[in-house]
This record gives structure tokens, C-alpha cells and sequence, in this order.
DNA sequence: CAAAACAGAACAATCGTTTGTTCTGTTAGA
DNA sequence: TCTAACAGAACAAACGATTGTTCTGTTTTG
């Protein structure tokens, strides 16, 4: 029943030739290597019938290299992030290059542990967003050598090559996009302190408040999360005077804020306006289209492993800090009053 | 800069002990091999200065273990399998493991080359929804003797161990659910026919049809994508006489009903009533919660694993096709007519 | 015709581990 | 005092590939 897969030996052994010669036919040196065709034929044939893959991990042990990226997301199950790494295996699978995945689950322990545990396994390049404050250990798998690019979430105080998106237009466009609606009474939530992105996100915000002469305006939360939508959410509809438009940081975030909002029979955008950062293919069916600040999460991904494969290729790189701008895409959660 | 990783090596020569030894030290099995104290305590010191990281490569080529698993889905950025990977990966991590992921794209012939892939890199289990018709490479994989489980997706007629959902019983249930509520006109809009639970939910649905006496309903749809179910919809919309409910097989092709619905300004569930399989949280949020007939995801995968690590350690199976029940969760997208 | 040149393939070291076996002292027993 | 027993560690062969070097004939050249 059990078939053991072959290897070069058996090859070796069936043809009688030497493993170096199967192992030069077989990776197409053979004319640097004067090995006649006919020699060539055989090892070809035999290696067919044999149904003979290389061991990867024996050539990788040889070559240092092994054909594989890892990916490191702070949550999977967050489509967001979900479709960095749909796109992620698709784009890399085409260069016959496999990923690694490791799902954080926004703890900086683990994301410390899973780094160890890629290292180990001397993949040739990381992908990562970080969900913690500190890029030290980033920082050291850098120092080691290994190519390794961040994506959304970065360092920004780190020489760490990152791909993101310009969060800070992304949030003043959103910001304004309100104000100019007539909204006054702002109420932002927002995501994990901890992360860059959203740190520019509330900077952004805040310099269009601020610019715009606007003073009635907040910034709750501190997770991506649809709790924290929904908590942060609950707690702004406690106040005497509403605010009339909320701008989330997230998809999820947002969901929790739908939540809430239906709780209290409001409506949106009537009652209360809603903006929010992220796409996603839901938006459109939700009881009301939200309007969102639509990363540009295939662009995020294609240039990020081009920075990766750069830096895997040992090529200069002319910009590794590179920000994306944001897509506005209007539907009908941001209402105009006056 | 770039500080070179340290290896086994290195601690030999610091501390001048014979590799084999610190070996023996670092993977616990001084006291089989009476190793002295004192030399452990040096070794484990010096392993530390050195930042020592065993490279699991050279481990792996050794042992013929990789503490790999690889996962292979049709479609990550399916929100279904993005949960069951961000489940896997999550609960592989536990115990040490780490996962290879693949998107098969719902392309066969992807399949096949990632699986080659994937064997190539000596994985010690693989966990597959697999795409095609024809499970012959699935199963010479399993010949092999490398330990795989299916999981959602299965080969009915392959001794292929897997884990699904119980079809039968939940497109049944969603069945008599909807002739109960007095729907008499029902149109299903399957999924892949390729696909196994697609058919057996095809079949469940057909059977209580029977039973029930109900000869007014259509099955139709070929894909699990919102196209699909965007596209069906609107040829059922074409008809003299509309269906009052539609049954659909995958949150994709709900989204897809909601849209043609939509467009056609038809209200859900006063014009016409949606039940769909696939639980997500975005359900909720929707113009109108779908009442929908959640599989149990966590079990699938928790079961998943357990009959692969079963496997891997050469336990014997009691029952390695395993068929989870699902829930129907009730929301609001179907209306009682009489 | 001897030596050089070349074609064609084998040899052997190596990548970083693990592990069965062997080696070297010291201690204990007779 | 001699040997057996044992503690403590080193040796060396794998795992399956890659690759610089060497080997063996045959052909060409002067």
C-alpha cells in the first residue's frame, strides 16, 4: 500500500548512473556538464516512472534556500487580513513559491513565538503586519539576514522596508468628506493604539478638526474589534448631545456600531451618519451601504512582495517605505444636514 | 549587521564538547546518554549567548518530520475558509506545528501542482478541501503514506478519511423548515456540482420536496459565487410565476439573491423569503438578517485535526468519516405565507 | 605515435542535525 | 593488582540533495 517516494538514489540505482549526473540532468545542467543526450533521455524517463520529486528539504538544506515566504497577520478571520493572504498565495504560487501562515492573533508573544519558529525554518522572506508597539525581535530577524517586509502595520521609527496604506490622507479625506456634509459633532473610533496605522488615522482626523475649526469632536476605542464598535458605540449614545456622524477605523468596528445603533432604533444615515475605513464585498448589502475609505489591499500585497523579492534578489531598493493612497467609496451611510 | 545564525557547531566549538553531545543536551536526553550536569548547565548557557535556534531543516531532513501541516482550500478569500484557516492555524500553533497554506482557486490543476508542492516539502499531514471531481491525486498522495484529511469538501467513494458537515440533515431541515412556513414555489440555487456536500444538500432538498409532495421547485446555479447567485436570481425573477422562497447553498450566492433582489425592488421576506447554509457574522447586519443553516465550523476543524494527528501518530481510527450536524439560525429573511 | 584536449561521467565534501556505536578514563569488585 | 563495570563524552554514519573536483577513455593534434 505504502509507496515510498522515491529519491535521486533510486534513480541512481535503476540507471546505474552516479547521483551527481541525475541530479545535473535534472536541474538542467547537463550541457554545462557534458552529458550526453542520450544519458539524458534515461534519467528523464526513469525519473517519470519512478514519479521522482526532489526532497525539498534536503535541497533546501543544501541551498540555504527554500522556496517558501511566511506570512504573519494579527487575525485571519478578519476578511481584511483574509485577503491579504488570499491574494498573498495566489500571487506567490505563481513563482512556485509557498506560504507560510501564522496568525498572530494580536498577541506580541506569539507573534514573538511564531517568529522563532519561521527563523527556524529558514523561510527566504517575511511578510508581516505586527500587532505589537515594539519592532525589537522584527528588528533582529532583519539583522540575521532575512528579507522581510511589513505590510499595513509598521515601524515607523524602524529601517524596516513597509508597504501600507497613506492613513493619514485616507483619514483627512474621511474627515473632511464629513465636515463638508455639515456634520459638527464628530465622533471617532478607533482601533488599537498600538498600531501605526491607526495612530496616523487619528492624526489625520484631528488636523482636519482642527483645521476646519471643529471642536465637537471625540476619539474612543482602542481595539479592532466589533465589541469595541459596539461598546464605543453604546457609550456615545448615552450623551445628552449625540454626535451626528461616526467615523470608524475598521469593518469591524463598524459592524459593532450598526449593531448598537440598531439597538437604539436609529437609522443611518437619517439619525446618524456613518463612515468607515476598510471595503469589503458585505458593504453593499448591509440595511445601508456604508460608505468607506477602501484600502487598496491588491496594491498593498503586489508591491509588498516586490519589496520582498527585491530584498531576496539582493537588489537596491529605491523607496522600501511605500504608502498607498485610499479609495473613497460612496454609498448612502453619510447623510447631509445643514 | 548581518550576524550569521548560530548553529550546533558553534556550541561545539565555544565550548569544546563533540556536537553529537549538545545535541543529546538540547533535545533532553542527557540522562539517557549520562551526560554530566556541569556540561549541560555549559551547554545551555552557551546555546543562549549564542542565540541558538535549532534550524529545523537540517532537523527535519533527519527525522523525516517537519511539524508541518499544510492546508489547502479552494478559495481563502471565501469568508467560510478563511474562519476554518484562521481555525487551523490557530490551533495548530498549540502544539508546536505550523501551517502551510494553499488556495487552490477552485482550479484542480492548481491543486495537483501545490499539492506536488506541498509533498515535495515533507509535510507531516495535509488538511484538504479539495476542488475536483476526481480525487485519484488525493489519493495517491494518501499511498504515499502521508496522512491527509479532508475536511468540508470529501470523495464519498475514496477511503479518504473526512470531516463535513451533515449535508443531508441541514439541506433537509432548511427544506421542511421553508414548507412549513407555507412556501409551496421554492427555487434552490445550488454551488459547484462538483462538489460533494453541494450534491448531497441537492439531494436532501429533493428528497423532502418528494415527501412533502411539493412538485413547484427548481434547482438551478453552478457556482459558489455571488455571481452565481446574482445571476440565477434574476433568470427566477424572469419567470411568470415567482418562487416565494429561495434556498441557497452558500453565503456567496445569498449575497448574490440580495443584490438581484434588491434591483428588482423586492423585499426580503414580504415579497420573497432567503435561506441560505453558511453562518457568518456579517449576517447580522445585513438589510435583512438571513435565517441560514450554520455549519459548525470550530468542530469541523477541531475534529479535523484530532483524525489527522490520530494519523499521524499511526493510531487507529474508530470512525474516520465524520458528519457534523449543523444549526439553523433563525434571523428574519423568511416569512410564514399561507 | 606520444601527448594534449576533450567528452562523459563518477567521487566526495557539504548543508545542520540526530543517533547507534565506540572510545577513554575512573571506580569498584574480586 | 587486575579486570569488569560504568560514567561521560567523542566518532561517524546517516537524511537527500548540490557541486567543485577528479577520473577514464577516446579523439585530435603536431
Amino acid at each position: 500500500m505504502s509507496v515510498k517516494k522515491s529519491n535521486i538514489k533510486d534513480i541512481s540505482k535503476v540507471t546505474g548512473l552516479s547521483v551527481s549526473t541525475i541530479s545535473r540532468v535534472l536541474n538542467g545542467k547537463a550541457k554545462q556538464y557534458r552529458i550526453s543526450e542520450k544519458t539524458q533521455e534515461i534519467v528523464f524517463k526513469v525519473a517519470e516512472e519512478l514519479d521522482y520529486v526532489p526532497n525539498q528539504v534536503a535541497r533546501n538544506l543544501k541551498l540555504g534556500k527554500t522556496k517558501t515566504i511566511a506570512l504573519i497577520v494579527p487575525s485571519l478571520s478578519n476578511p481584511f487580513f483574509a485577503n491579504m493572504a488570499a491574494q498573498v498565495s495566489i500571487e506567490l504560487q505563481k513563482t512556485g513559491y509557498i506560504t507560510l501562515i501564522s496568525d498572530s492573533n494580536e498577541n506580541e508573544e506569539i507573534e514573538r513565538e511564531e517568529l522563532t519558529q519561521i527563523v527556524s525554518r529558514n523561510v527566504d522572506g517575511i511578510l508581516i503586519s505586527p500587532c505589537g508597539n515594539y519592532g525589537d525581535h522584527i528588528d533582529r530577524v532583519r539583522s540575521l539576514g532575512i528579507p522581510l517586509v511589513c505590510f499595513d502595520r509598521y515601524y515607523a521609527n524602524l529601517e524596516i522596508p513597509y508597504v501600507s496604506t497613506d492613513n493619514f490622507w485616507g483619514a483627512s479625506e474621511g474627515a473632511r468628506y464629513l465636515v463638508e456634509h455639515g456634520h459638527k459633532r464628530i465622533a471617532c473610533i478607533q482601533g488599537s493604539k498600538q498600531s501605526v496605522p491607526n495612530e496616523v488615522r487619528r492624526k489625520g482626523f484631528e488636523e482636519v478638526m482642527k483645521q476646519k475649526g471643529i471642536s465637537d469632536f471625540t476619539v474612543t476605542g482602542s481595539e479592532f474589534t466589533v465589541q469595541n464598535g459596539y461598546t464605543e458605540t453604546l457609550l456615545l449614545l448615552q450623551k445628552l448631545v449625540k454626535p451626528t456622524a461616526i467615523f470608524s477605523f475598521s469593518n469591524t468596528i463598524a459592524l459593532g456600531c450598526i449593531k448598537a445603533l440598531k439597538e437604539f432604533d436609529l437609522r443611518i444615515p437619517e439619525d446618524i451618519s456613518l463612515l468607515t475605513f476598510d471595503n469589503h464585498p458585505y458593504l453593499d448589502y448591509l440595511s445601508v451601504p456604508l460608505t468607506s475609505i477602501a484600502q487598496p489591499v491588491n496594491d498593498i500585497c503586489k508591491i509588498a512582495i516586490k519589496l520582498l523579492f527585491s530584498l531576496i534578489n539582493k537588489e537596491e531598493l529605491s523607496t522600501n517605505q511605500v504608502l498607498l493612497r485610499p479609495k473613497i467609496i460612496l454609498r448612502k451611510s453619510v447623510n447631509s444636514i445643514s
